[in-house]
DNA sequence: TCCTCCGTTCAACGGTCGTTGATTGAACAA
DNA sequence: TTGTTCAATCAACGACCGTTGAACGGAGGA
């Protein structure tokens, strides 16, 4: 028994580096596989195989299929919601859209495509999806402020759907710069554009 | 042999009209199956007792799961894709979307909850959406027109499946007609609006 | 050196899945 | 009636799943 009782292993130990380099590959192989195919077509044994281990390790480490894909989405956050004044709002959504139309929120993707099928899945980003929508609905100043939050978060998930899930959808090799460019007209008019008389000219 | 060779028994035949009725009661649970659970989850035993039928029975008429599962999903016909004049683009696409709102396409939910763990579901919708999207594209005159007609499906794709499949995202319970209220102008912007100066004057 | 720790593998379990083929029994034709 | 057809059931198969517990083998401390 180690003299101190304050930590595992202070000193430097291999066999503990070792350990956080086989549980980092297989939960890199596991968030792969989960955005790949889902939460059901995913078994411990092709995550194991992935990872170059025994589906044994799998559990020993992660305890259960479902505890691991529970990690892998933990690392999923939702950027912070927007705030400031309404007529940025869009800007802000539109800002955080690019983001994840260029580099995969691997994690959120797992989540996604996983909540259609796992209950617990879609109670998890529930949660979290709530939240955003609590806090964009607080800086829409309108009477049907929550519904335009639902809204602007129904087409986020539509485009994040269409590009990253359908492959076969039109959004897919698009370029994000002209996407969000379209868009920002349609955001506008949700969240809410109050001042300015003449918003939005189309080009003609 | 019965004397005629151009038809199933033309006289009535209490065996074929029950037969047509057990195909249907098991369409019909696997209908509601699939678009509750996706098709990993749905099992052929489990159709089979909701039918009220053995699981080799489904497995007799059906061929296979998958064989099952086209055959759902052959009833969910996409509406017809918009035509005429740019500025009624956008009532048309909100008319059907407040229809999908209010009575829920079953098939089409079907499809599109499974098309995401599913890659033959994905092919097929893959097809019907594309001519849909280029029937689209065509009706608006724009030279990004193709890019403008895939962020409305992905819209619309967005609402439906925010409303219909993940039920937390606040989209439902909500009514439709305001649904469609707070999109027509959104969905304006992407179909262009050409002609008029002065289109869609905020409500201040 | 011997002993212990621990990352890792291995074989196997109970269960469920899609699928199959033999079998039953009632409705039909003769 | 007798024989045939066919909707429907039943038991079982092989495969794969998540999960478990015993066993192996190299590294670290005595």
């Amino acid at each position: 028994m180690p003299e101190t009782t304050a930590g595992p292993s202070p000193r430097s130990d291999a066999r503990a580096e070792q350990r956080r380099r086989t549980q980092a590959r297989i939960l890199a192989a596991a968030t792969e596989l989960f955005v790949a195919t889902g939460y059901e077509r995913t078994t411990i044994r092709a995550v194991a195989q992935a990872a170059g281990v025994d589906a044994g390790l799998v559990m020993h480490y992660f305890g259960s299929k479902q505890a691991l894909f529970e990690q892998v989405t933990r690392g999923g956050q939702l950027p912070p919601a927007p705030s400031g004044p309404p007529e940025q709002i869009a800007e802000q959504v539109l800002a955080q859209l690019a983001g994840s139309l260029e580099t995969e929120p691997v994690q959120s993707l797992a989540l996604l495509r996983s909540m259609l099928t796992n209950p617990e899945a879609a109670h998890t980003m529930g949660e979290g999806s709530l939240r955003y929508r609590n806090q964009l609905a607080e800086a829409i100043n309108a009477p049907d402020a929550d519904l335009r939050a639902a809204l602007i978060i129904a087409i986020i998930v539509g485009v994040i759907v269409d590009r990253h899930l359908l492959k076969s959808g039109g959004l897919d090799n698009a370029d994000p710069a002209e996407i969000t460019t379209l868009l920002r007209p349609a955001l506008r008019t949700l969240t809410g554009t109050p001042g300015p008389p003449a918003a939005s000219p189309p080009p003609r």
